[in-house]
DNA sequence: CTACTATATCCATAAATCCGGATATATGAA
DNA sequence: TTCATATATCCGGATTTATGGATATAGTAG
């Protein structure tokens, strides 16, 4: 078996950086690292974007490895995917913090699932 | 007096972001990082970029307020700028560790001036 | 002044990115 | 099966960004 999964393209730098390099998407991170795991419904009610955008940037994330999604039934759930590198774990956490204040995103209301 | 040069509007975290992804710019901070103050043909040296595009990196990185300059003569000297709010600071020290891996780019050289 | 160097800016092109409505896919329920 | 919901993807257009050669500006020296 050769499809031992190859390392996903060991995350870069300036990738990292792109993908926070994005208030939509910024925004995103900033949710679910209050909240550990939360689904898409609730994410596009938070930010009041349409769900192809929403959708889409959380794709770009996954893409880069920044989150891992979950399937529930219909519901997708996301979460910060905490086996990134160090250096990508303490960025993300220094940032969002940051990010929390300048945003005025208020925090997650009534879960849909 | 009015013009007591108004706050250099507060660097968001995107901003910041989108600075930093960025290779080029991204190198030019990883070299200014290690060499306190570098001059800009030393950059474009190492970096062995066009010198219109180290300058236009490095005119983006001071409307950031990454860097600031200092001129001696007809040489510009460029450094981080250490009064960049913490958050942004222990960012870039973090994210230039890891890039100086990454990006393989050898140390500067022989000095211009 | 002229000439030379260092750096910044201009310009047109190319490439990347973002957007959001429309559509496709997937899952569960009836 | 059909319907409804949740999410992902498609696609065309708008906007932003990066590029680098050419040119302009600033400083120094003669």
């Amino acid at each position: 078996m050769h499809a031992v999964q190859a390392n996903p393209a060991v995350l870069s730098v300036a990738d990292l950086c792109k993908c926070l390099g994005d208030e939509g998407r910024l925004s995103l991170l900033c949710l679910l690292a209050v909240d550990r795991e939360v689904c898409v419904c609730d994410l596009v009610a938070a930010l009041e974007l349409p769900q192809s955008t929403i959708s889409r940037h959380l794709g770009r994330l996954r893409q880069c490895g920044l989150v891992v999604a979950r399937r529930q039934g219909t519901w997708m759930h996301y979460r910060i995917n905490d086996a990134l590198p160090e250096w990508a774990l303490t960025t993300i956490e220094t940032l969002v913090l940051e990010a929390r204040d300048q945003l005025g995103l208020q925090p997650l209301q009534g879960t849909c699932c």
